[in-house]
DNA sequence: GATGAATGAGGCTTCATTCAT
DNA sequence: AATGAATGAAGCCTCATTCAT
């Protein structure tokens, strides 16, 4: 479909394709290809941020057509929007008792720098800040998913300010994994590292 | 375009300056073009990060002809890591007894709270980071900022996975900031905030 | 802009071509463009050289859009590579019998000294070379083209330097005429310059 | 003189100055800039062709001004053009009896293949052809040292056609020296290679 | 008279998007 | 509905030349 010279550019072949193994769908194949799309957009966009994935490259991995993307999601910045949407970030680490919720916090920034790479949505926060078409869907995200339900989970004054210290941590160990490299943190003893980050959290927070 | 206090706090003069108490000065002045670029670059690719910074809305910005940018830097990559040569983040945090270093980077982290815009360097990196081009540049730079000169004040086991911990809450303030807004933060008290942010920093260093 | 004589002899269809005796042809046509992206492109090439045609007089001359040359070939100088695949340059002087070899290139000299302009892809040859961006195509095209199938109809020793001496006499007929003129070729005697050019060529082969 | 950035791009130090034994002179160094300016003209020139030489490398590389180009010469053509002016191209194979000229002229190519590099000015040339901004200079220097020299030794009908076959082959020379390397000529036996060219030449100029 | 800073044009390439089919 | 060819704008960079000093 792609010839020579445009495939050079692009760099993607489809390998890694999962095996398509539902049944056929009885639509031409409409919401199979906004699948596709979606989830091509989210790995790269992870990948790369926002700025560096061009919508032909998530045609291309989708192997669907270009202008799909603008059929299907609008612009490159609503399909941005659209992968972020409905994805949590720290689910799990929201789930349990209040008082856990500094170590799980903990247990989580922990359990990303010895199994990388992280989920992909922190990673397209964090690589994909400083673009100005997008800043809206990202403060969106992050206040839906991240700040009300931290808060949710505080008592006290200020609970909304206790939120932002936390997720100074959350969202500070995206750049710095990818400025400084995980070698020190993973030289590190990792039960030393959860202590540290949880008494963090607990000052954040509590 | 710096508000003074903080043009003065930088203390921007260009590392090999030539003393500049010779009688002659350039005549078309070359130096002085290359210092309003210079500032300008600072300017826009802290506002706007490096990718969303054109080589043409530097030159604008200062006056000056577009080619100047190559002519006198070489090329735009090269450009912002001048601006990152030679200035440093968090001199003054960094000066004095390491005893008290977590308080002063609490005290620092507030201290942009309270008075924004923080100082250029600081966003640049938080506003760049996810440009393939510059992260060398970047590495560079938080590495002879930020780690060796933490990591130099610490003892014990452990200390770059330590420094790191510590970077993780200084560079996760500008993405929350940009992404969360200062009102939750600037609502608290500055008092209380420095307490808890002393302790994360504690926890983090110690 | 071929007269019509030439563009069958050079019979210029790209090779890799399906067969066209499809019955719906492209819709917008993306293979008519692309052959009149590669005509102006061989067209210009060959009458200013390389370096002094750009994509823009290119693609304004195809009557296309500018972007589409990347598009396509993925960059000018893959364009000109492009242009010189698989046209070869003496095919027919190169057919028939070994002996006499020399008196079909003195014809083939005389008869484009005799009928200008010359076919394109010499032209393209000596008005391009100097550009290092393109040397290897060049070489790898003259390689191909006229020092292997002229060596193989050569025998005894040093066949591929008594070829590069016929190949000196081919190659220098462009920058002659071009520096020189054919007003003082024409005015001679065409038997005569036969004559002397097969000498020539078979002092060089022989 | 160029910082970093300018003399990164040029690539030029000024190794291979010839020492100045010259004693100082009255005028500034007027003349003295002159003839460095013009010998760097010369060398670049014949190296990399009019196209790919700028006139900061000229500049450069004579370690002058690069205004004094246009000051000096009027533009880029002019200081071409004056580095052609004057300058023979086969001097010495011209002296001499016409009746061994074939042989002279053979000789010299092969003293050019084995003794690389060949002298600039022919050099200059076949890199430079295809620049219409200079082709009258190119076409003005080939008439007077060449073909009008060469005529001139020549009886007979046609002088003028014979002297182009035989400044095809001369011309010829460089460009396949560019296209197919050196080592093919001079891996056979430089007396044969007179023999063929001596040959050639007789077939072309007799 | 000489310097070198500044200029404006033009080079190739890449992009998200639109529109004819 | 869906395709993919075509578009126009913008990106960085390089150049020969001019002009203020």
């Amino acid at each position: 479909m792609l010839d020579q010279a445009e495939e050079a550019r692009t760099g993607h072949d489809r390998a890694g394709d999962k095996p398509d193994d539902r049944v056929k769908r009885p639509k031409r194949d409409r919401e199979a290809t906004r699948a596709r799309l979606l989830e091509a957009a989210r790995d790269l966009f992870s990948e790369h941020g926002y700025d560096h994935v061009s919508v032909r490259m998530i045609a291309a991995d989708a192997g669907a057509n270009v202008a799909l993307v603008n059929r299907y999601f609008g612009s490159k910045a609503a399909l941005f929007g659209e992968v972020l949407a409905g994805e949590s970030t720290l689910e799990q680490a929201f789930t349990g008792s209040p008082a856990d919720l500094p170590r799980r916090l903990a247990e989580h920034v922990v359990r990303v720098v010895h199994r990388a790479p992280a989920s992909p949505i922190p990673r397209m926060l964090d690589r994909s800040i400083g673009n100005p078409e997008i800043l809206p869907i990202l403060q969106q995200h992050m206040e839906r998913h991240l700040v009300t339900p931290l808060t949710a989970q505080l008592d006290g004054p200020d609970a909304r300010a206790r939120a932002t210290l936390a997720a100074t941590i959350i969202m500070g160990g995206g750049p710095v994994r990818r400025l400084l490299g995980l070698d020190d943190l993973r030289a590190a003893d990792p039960d030393d590292l959860v202590r540290r980050l949880t008494t963090m959290f607990e000052a954040a927070l509590s």
